[in-house]
DNA sequence: GTCTATATGGTGATAGAC
DNA sequence: GTCTATCACCATATAGAC
């Protein structure tokens, strides 16, 4: 196995304490003790902590496309596919604690401050929906008959809907529901 | 008209700042700035920042339901009145310039290191979804037959999506979109 | 009750030796 | 590229005069 590089352990470690304690509750010298290295190191990878936010979304975006990817490599059929993607969300809160989306929390904490990250999310966001929409779009290919952006944008709703319910109550009560939802949605 | 109180201005500056900026960054000094008060004062009212932001949290939820309350008087059926609440929220989202939900937000911001907060929102929530359950319960009476706990649960998750969603993309559709769903769950 | 002054520790960031 | 030492500043909170 090779040894991991010091980018790479600093991205690791600072991704881990931004999405539990939050971006502005960590500190940089929390940062560089957990990582075990020396300050000067980390300034020399990274000009300043809003460059490690960057490279902590765009890691953790990549994560999640290649996350379902992988989640849902044998399922053939769009319909299971997009059954397959609330299971996928589910199974991020399940996994993280309900801790949430990674950008709705960022998103939440930085405000009106720092445009260049909230249009990060909101591109982040714009490829969930296009990935959906592919979906709906096979949907309609194998036989479906629905209204592509109309049925796109309402999976959208309920996903992110029951990611946030699910966040505060601490339960995937609202994933279930909205399986059940979604099921009258796709005849 | 008479003179606004102190405490009472501290609460004021520090929410507009706590949801503009969020909590974490925003500082002590910056709300005696603001509030144009000595740190002395801003003590001997509140015992720490934890405090003011309880006191800040109670206040936004008390003018959350009354402001619902206010909205909606004039209307009589409980389906009109299930429209008015996403109206309603849909109207805080404008007027706010798309800040986002004052619970979500700070539930976001604090992750798991202030229990009590957490518990807060948790509570919040559950006290609007009592009064969606209300509203639904009223509906029956008037002549519906749907199952109550369900759609309850279907509107709650549908508000909350169209609030985060909105909030990314800064827009109102998703609250559109939410009410051409109700519409299809109450017939 | 409100004020000023201060305590104590942490913040992000930089300089320069090795 | 990594290290130590240090900067200037800001955080929350307290003490005590008026």
């Amino acid at each position: 196995m090779q040894k991991e590089k010091v980018r790479d352990r600093i991205i690791r470690v600072a991704s881990d304490l931004f999405y539990k304690q939050g971006f502005n509750s960590t500190g940089i010298n929390q940062i560089i003790a957990e990582a075990d290295i020396a300050i000067g190191s980390l300034y020399n990878h990274f000009s300043s902590k809003n460059e490690l936010l960057k490279a902590y979304l765009i890691k953790e975006e990549l994560k999640w496309f290649s996350g379902f990817e992988e989640h849902s490599l044998k399922i053939v059929s769009s319909k299971d596919k997009i059954f397959a993607l609330i299971d996928y969300r589910k199974k991020l809160q399940t996994s993280s604690k309900f801790a949430g989306c990674h950008f709705i929390k960022i998103n939440a904490e930085i405000g009106d401050s720092n445009p260049v990250i909230s249009d990060f999310v909101m591109q982040h966001k714009e490829k969930q929906q296009a990935m959906i929409k592919e979906l709906v779009i096979q949907y309609n290919a194998e036989g479906g008959s629905v209204n592509t952006d109309e049925i796109t944008a309402n999976i959208r709703l309920l996903l992110e809907g029951a990611v946030v319910i699910s966040t505060i109550h601490k339960n995937t009560n609202a994933f279930d529901q909205t399986k059940k939802i979604i099921q009258g949605l796709l005849p």
